[in-house]
DNA sequence: TCCAGGGAAACAATCCATTGCACGCAGCTG
DNA sequence: CAGCTGCGTGCAATGGATTGTTTCCCTGGA
């Protein structure tokens, strides 16, 4: 082949233009349907655009234009049951204000930490939604996050960083009031790892509310290794094996409330009669456990959908820092928790 | 301010190349490392590096080099259970090899679809995996896809996409089995929506060992709005309300066996003594239900691992195209079955 | 002393779409 | 008929990092 014609390379703007038989300055504004261009030259354009299937390189549209159109959902444990909830929320509202999603774990691990922090100071995202964990230590500089970072469902720690929750205070203590209410008085709590804000806020408003009501307060189960399923299960197991019988035990989670409750049951103790449990979040699978589990309704989706609005909507840097909201949480009551047992 | 400072604008590579006294290339250099430089000269440029906090501009780096350093994952469900565990071998994979992951969801819309499909055209990522749903219309020539999608947990029809799964046949035909080996002889299957290609593999699979062992398999129900708890619940309504008493049930996804055996046991029918329930992927909760659940179980998480590295690595364009490839399924016996009751 | 060799860094082209500005031409007004 | 308005389009600069090529300088060997 001694023709120009190398191997088959990208089409580009370029080649739509000479084609078209016009500059790719046109093709371009055809494209993104300028006002200044006639019908009858947008639609010539548009025609050889879909015939040739030509998509525009978005690396460059976003290096010229500055904006990725991405946003980024930061969360240390994809695996949760909580994170499909927020990520539809989340996504929902990108997709209609035009942007995507990326999504990123940290784990826990401080490297990877920063290397997600890094996608927002190199301009891969627009902005980032923290879901769990901290802000990445990179983004230290005011101007790098008053405006871009929103975090979901628990306040940052040491910063003014706008956030989407529930008052986890008033949650718990809806949740334990209610085991009070039943008489309960030895009351337990399995709290996942000790560090996370949500963990420390949901100890803190129990302690709070158990002394308040001239309870002791020594139950307290932390860092069982997650969150999740199997971590109730240890959970319940230390509980069990530490000699402790509380009549009733709050779980910061409904998986953690599943694996224990599933534990307790399987130990001999029946739920409701023997021992209680209330859960967290108040996912789907609550309700269909046996006995259905009693959970504090918390409106992830929601809170995602709003996180993101309240991000993408503040990008622009022209509107003001968006404020901080605290959305309705509900005890959503069921068959998992009865009257103390008398003993 | 008549000096030349403008606004705070973004540290560039020539920024940093000033500050060092170098040429910019010099410093592109530093930060990959590039063997041509001495170790004096990068540290220099790293110090400044640090102390500025400068992050190279990633849109400029993917412009040039032509990789996004991104993949996508396409989903439909993205609420669905099984996503958190494809996700997570995913994302650990993608880590693992420097690349990092974007989720979008279909939702059954050709529209979003085609927005997803424009992702890899544009070069906005590098390769796609496809967990569920449909390559977009938009990809149709071989050259865009052979090399940068791949499919996840279901072949993709019509297409010779490399694909990591189990033996959808198999899988069931071990469910279907168990539950003959049980004596059962009136099973129904519960199926989610119609179109979707693991519901087909299913069904079809149903049918033949049915068939096969010489039973009717008149009970099939589809179309329950989703796969989830929800749609298990209307599953199993529908069943009941149409007259059917199937002594044992299978499910194509433990959500809805879980919902559909919620459902029975709230309409009187004790489990395993009366229905007996199978599910398929094995999630965390089908341990923890009452009674626990017997499940087929899929290497999700290894699937979606496999899925990434297959997709990654195969990248550049030296190698080969990437086989297909079947992993073990397995089925786990608990509480849910029983032998078939005398009628 | 001169030149080859090689290490170190600069130069400049490139990736590709976007956008401010300028130009040409047509139609309209005074 | 000159001059103004305005529409449609082309020109060229821009965004920021990467990379093949070139230049420079220093050292060691003949």
């Amino acid at each position: 082949m001694t023709t120009k014609e190398k191997k088959k390379k990208r089409l580009t703007m370029n080649d739509i233009a000479k084609m078209a038989g016009v500059d790719p300055s046109t093709v371009s504004r055809a494209l993104a349907d300028s006002p200044r261009l006639p019908r009858k030259t947008k639609d010539k354009i548009r025609k050889i655009v879909k015939d040739t299937g030509f998509v525009a390189n978005r690396q460059a549209r976003v290096l010229r234009s500055q904006r990725s159109g991405q946003i980024l959902v930061m969360h240390n444990d994809v695996a949760s049951l909580s994170f499909p909830e927020y990520a539809q929320g989340i996504e929902e509202a990108a997709t209609e204000l035009g942007m995507s999603v990326l999504v990123g774990s940290a784990k826990q691990d401080d490297e990877r930490e920063e290397a997600l922090g890094r996608l927002l100071l190199s301009g891969a995202v627009d902005g980032a939604i923290i879901l769990s964990g901290r802000l990445p230590n990179c983004i230290h500089r005011q101007s790098d996050y008053e405006r871009s970072v929103v975090s979901v469902s628990q306040p940052l720690p040491d910063t003014d960083i706008a956030c989407v929750s529930v008052n986890v205070a008033d949650a718990t203590q809806s949740a334990i009031e209610h085991l009070l209410s039943l008489s309960h008085k030895d009351i337990a709590i399995i709290a996942g790892p000790a560090n996370t804000a949500s963990s420390i806020a949901h100890v803190t408003a129990f302690k709070d509310v158990m002394s308040t009501a001239g309870l002791s307060e020594h139950c307290i189960v932390e860092n069982v290794g997650g969150s999740n399923i199997e971590a109730g299960t240890k959970g319940m197991t230390r509980i069990l094996a530490g000699g402790y019988r509380p009549t009733a035990v709050f779980c910061i989670t409904d998986e953690l409330a599943i694996g224990a409750m599933n534990k307790a049951q399987q130990a001999g103790f029946s739920v409701p009669d023997a021992i209680s449990f209330v859960g967290y979040n108040d996912l789907a699978i609550a309700r269909a456990m046996d006995p259905a589990l009693t959970s504090v309704r918390t409106p992830l989706r929601q809170m995602g959908r709003i996180g993101a609005e309240m991000l993408i909507e503040n990008l622009d840097s022209s509107r003001a820092k968006p404020e901080s909201r605290t959305l309705d949480h509900e005890l959503v009551v069921r068959d998992s928790c009865g009257p103390a047992p008398n003993r």
